[in-house]
DNA sequence: TCTGGGGTCCTAGGACCC
DNA sequence: TCTGGGGTCCTAGGACCC
């Protein structure tokens, strides 16, 4: 195959905090929690400042613990239009660097820099660069690390936060992965790691030595070799470029369990309404709903229906969700939380041609970065990655 | 006064077809 | 007259991630 490649992984720094301090600044050096509905009853922590985390706050937490922990902080419900934003400007400033990127999710991102190492001098100096543009930029700190791979350029990141750097040097990841605990590993949850840890393995390194014969009757052979794989380093260093989604769902948690079905179902309407006008947006078509419900003990029940076409048209959605309701109410439970979700997506014929559009204008911008940078220092400054051609077949062809 | 909302990927059983 | 496999679709649930 080609060389080796280097894949940069960037993690903002308490993103949503972050913001919340760069947006009014008498916040800066206060615990600052964001997160939870308006009344603080039912709602968890998306993101806590460092300075609350000291408390012992961590995202995921019920706001009401986050409040007795730190009764000081500062709770700002959020507002994710302007992260959205945020995030496409640190996008802009990561293409400038080079072409390849994937934003993994709002606050992260891959970049292949394997193209721009000599035009920048470097790892560690375009690490730096990105750092530095981006704090000058939007105010913000984040985490730089490069490696051979996006798994292991990821742990390092999430190692050295907040406002790190670390460089994985080619042929050390699974040196340096082996004395992490198995919970650093992604991949490797709560259920995992004590599946793993009953059966003595506790590191990284520990799980590289275990032999396959112990691990397999457990964990099968697919999984059994991801983990090693995982714990070795080994990794995926192809980016994905442009994202199809798989999925659209909305759901909500009520502020008090319900028992009248007519408003559950009313609601559950409404999140179907939501959905379609997303999968609109997006130019695709939906051929199966799934109706969710979590009752008042906590237990999830999902509930599908596949469509005989696929549509993309309120109505038929609505209909779906109204043919489920019956199942979800056999269980006769105070109802906390309802969701629709639309799987099955294709893109929707009629849209296609606005789509392609699209995607041809994404190639363009990269291309116009691409040739902006050789016109500067020369054709040999910069390599496209491998497999980094624009794709004009269907998207979402797996992979 | 426990436990959000948006996702991805995988497994597994039954139906159904050849 | 008791018993094949392989493939695909559908459904439900679980683990995991940010």
């Amino acid at each position: 195959m080609g060389d080796p490649r280097r894949i940069l992984h960037i993690d903002m720094d308490a993103f949503f905090a972050s913001v919340e301090v760069m947006r009014n600044p008498s916040l800066r050096g206060k615990p600052v929690v964001v997160g939870g509905d308006p009344e603080g009853t039912r709602g968890v922590v998306s993101s806590a400042s460092y300075e609350a985390r000291h408390f012992g706050v961590r995202s995921a937490m019920p706001i009401v613990q986050a409040r007795k922990l730190c009764p000081q902080a500062i709770f700002i419900r959020g507002s994710h239009g302007l992260y959205g934003e945020v995030s496409r400007h640190i996008h802009e400033i990561l293409e400038r660097v080079a072409p390849l990127v994937q934003m993994a999710s709002i606050d992260e991102a891959y970049i292949d820099i394997t193209g721009s190492l000599k035009l920048f001098g470097g790892d560690e100096a375009i690490a730096r660069k990105i750092k530095n543009d981006i704090r000058t930029e939007t105010g913000l700190p984040c985490t730089v690390a490069v490696a051979a791979n996006k798994l292991v350029s990821k742990v390092a990141a999430n190692e050295v936060k907040p406002d790190g750097l670390l460089i994985i040097p080619l042929g050390g990841e699974q040196a340096y992965l082996a004395p992490l605990p198995l919970g650093k590993l992604p991949g490797m949850g709560p259920k995992t790691c004590q599946t793993l840890e009953a059966m003595g393995i506790l590191t990284a390194g520990q799980l590289v030595t275990a032999s396959m014969a112990l691990l397999e009757p457990v964990f099968g052979h697919r999984m059994a070799t991801v983990l090693r794989h995982t714990a070795q380093g080994f990794g995926s260093d192809e980016l994905t470029l442009d994202h199809t989604p798989k999925s659209i769902s909305r759901e909500t948690t009520f502020p008090r369990d319900l028992t009248d079905w007519n408003e559950i179902e009313t609601i559950a309407g409404q999140l179907a309404e939501h959905c379609a006008h997303t999968l609109r947006e997006e130019s695709l078509e939906t051929r199966r709903v799934t109706l969710k419900v979590r009752y008042g003990d906590f237990e999830t029940r999902t509930f599908a229906h596949t469509l005989a076409e696929p549509t993309t048209i309120d109505a038929h959605i609505i209909a779906a969700v109204r043919e489920l309701i019956p199942k979800a109410k056999e269980r006769r439970t105070r109802v906390r939380l309802i969701g629709v979700n639309l799987s099955s997506l294709s893109w929707n014929q009629h849209q296609m041609s606005l789509f392609t559009r699209e995607k041809d204008e994404k190639w363009e911008r990269v291309m116009k970065q691409v040739d902006t940078m050789r016109g500067k220092h020369g054709f040999d400054a910069l390599r496209l990655a491998r497999g980094a051609k624009p794709d004009k077949n269907k998207r979402g062809s797996g992979k």
